[in-house]
DNA sequence: TTGAAAGCGCTAACAG
DNA sequence: CTGTTAGCGCTTTCAA
């Protein structure tokens, strides 16, 4: 007589919380009508849900999301959503972060966030690592990424699983959905204002962060179009790395003559605000005329750049509509299964004081 | 004849992706060898491992980290990092989040981020949220919390989930551990400061956000010290809401006399330093002498503060080092099993120019 | 309206 | 050094 295995070995429960079971055995049901009771209570019998409500409360159930989501491998997802970006202290990125985080509240969806620091292949890490937790959803920065992370994301995406890439808006494109703007396009109007302001010499100071993709599209699309308005321009990079007002600071020499210290450009556009600034304090410490001698144009509309004297020009971009833009996206997609499309923001030159 | 059931049902595989199971039989091994092979590979006869890794690559496996979490529930945990923050556009919290997200980066833990816009409602309802994805460490913000997040805060520190309290450090805890300062001490400084310098009659201009309890604790901290050296003191309140240099500038008049347009005190501190900014800014618009007819001081070391003219005096604080030493702890505890201990972490008065 | 059975993909325990 | 077995806690499918 074939006797059944003998149950002797120690059963490995969780951490002591109660499970879906333990609230079935108090309400004097199966498990699988809690199950019900909390995803589609209207199929319970409502003297039925009493009793559950109640097992609910004295048990202090919460749902164990790994096992949900491993159970509902197949239809659904984790209802989790993973996004890459560059850097969080960057303000620019944190209010992204903070419109997307703010966008998913209420829709059952968490937030795991990784900085890559300007790395792709850091960011190719990161993303295997977080693909293990099976995402709702994938966001990216930007659309340069390493060979094998546009594999990871192409396969995803044909997995059904909605990939975003934000702050970018480019015809190249690798097929996946596009919330920004178009960069080049930025840059071409940075040059186009300070040559229509009569500047007849540019320069355009980089990010000396090697990987800031966009900053450098900005650059191409400044140049670009100054070639084409026959006026000179250069491409400057700011030294790296350090706090970036300081790199500013260090960047404004690179547009001086370096035997009479006179600006050796009309007018000089930056990569990004924090530059500019940096830029704009050292030259008022050196008792530059701006816009006079030297006229300033940054990036990004940081506070800091409203506030200094002359007033910073700059470029206002979307960074907290980003955010809100892919996590409405995302609700829209993943809730009603609307199909995710491109989104192109709008950004704005502001001319202030400094050109 | 009792034969077994009829395997008819269909089959419910998950998105398609190559299981341990599918890189076993490519690789002529059970699916346990491989798992093997990927925690522990010295356990594995060279010859197997070589076989396996080549299977790994061919069907580009990637671990299903809900089942792994899942069925070691027991014993490790999920590898996730649960954080609650106040607010992710805030610069302060972005470079704690910043340095949390860097110092996990590589102990293969992932970082859950929710942002409560100051709200301990909210926080409450992410923190129900969040476990349920088990994580294996929860940061929470400050020690003010629901009465119902305090309870299930202390439940997940019994059952072994270190519970991490940043930017606090207080007699008055309720348990878990702490990672920051103490508020009240660093308003006494900030009182203590003005008052060494002469003033003799000061404000504290609280933050209009309600949940900012270490602003107010800063507050507290520095009129009991006003008192106690029997040197008047008041607390106005920023208005709210809006963006803050401008909740700064508009509270610049409840600093002055109504009729006159005169400072009505000597020295006002800030919770925090955008706010002191504005108020630095629309003082200078209304031709008012800083420090002179009213010395001015912030909270926080924001980079405009720094350029501003006067250049405002101000606290530092461990912003990025709070978060950095929080994943520190961490590892130690998640890696070696160390013990959670409290930080009292380092701050700095920097008296500039305002004051 | 409820339940039984099976299984998501992985790992712990226990042999061999 | 490798395999077998059982099960983590949940949801799906099918049956009553």
């Amino acid at each position: 007589m074939p006797t059944p295995v003998k149950p002797s070995r120690q059963p490995r429960r969780g951490l002591g919380r109660a499970t879906l079971a333990d609230v079935a055995a108090q309400a004097g049901v199966t498990s699988i009508t809690v199950s019900r009771y909390l995803r589609e209570p209207e199929r319970v019998a409502p003297a039925t849900r009493a009793v559950i409500a109640r097992a609910l409360q004295a048990t202090g159930y919460v749902p164990n999301k790994q096992a949900g989501a491993l159970a509902s491998a197949g239809s659904g997802a984790s209802r989790m959503v993973a996004a890459l970006i560059p850097s969080i202290a960057n303000s620019i990125f944190a209010e992204t972060v903070q419109g997307l985080a703010d966008g998913l509240q209420g829709s059952g969806c968490e937030l795991m966030l990784a900085s890559s620091g300007y790395s792709i292949e850091r960011e190719e890490a990161q993303l295997r690592a977080l693909l293990g937790w099976f995402p709702s959803a994938i966001i990216v920065t930007g659309r340069h990424h390493t060979a094998a992370s546009l594999d990871l994301l192409a396969q995803a995406q044909q997995r059904g699983t909605p990939v975003i890439e934000i702050w970018d808006h480019h015809r190249d494109a690798h097929g996946f959905t596009q919330i920004g703007f178009d960069h080049a396009e930025v840059g071409a109007a940075m040059a186009a204002h300070l040559i229509a302001r009569g500047y007849d010499s540019l320069a355009y100071v980089d990010s000396g962060v090697a990987e800031d993709f966009r900053a450098h599209e900005r650059g191409e699309g400044f140049l670009a179009t100054a070639r084409r308005a026959r006026v000179r321009a250069r491409r400057l990079v700011a030294p790296q790395p350090g706090e970036a007002i300081e790199a500013g600071r260090l960047a404004l020499p690179l547009l001086l003559e370096a035997k009479t210290g006179k600006p050796a450009f009309a007018a000089a556009a930056f990569a990004n605000d924090r530059l500019a600034c940096g830029a704009l304090l050292e030259a008022r410490a050196r008792r530059l005329a701006i816009p006079g001698q030297l006229a300033l144009l940054g990036f990004g509309d940081f506070a800091l750049g409203r506030q200094l004297e002359p007033a910073l020009s700059t470029v206002e971009v979307p960074r907290l509509e980003i955010g809100q833009a892919a996590a409405r996206a995302l609700r829209a997609a993943l809730e009603h299964g609307a199909p995710l499309s491109d989104q192109r923001l709008p950004w704005a030159l502001i001319a202030r004081q400094s050109s």
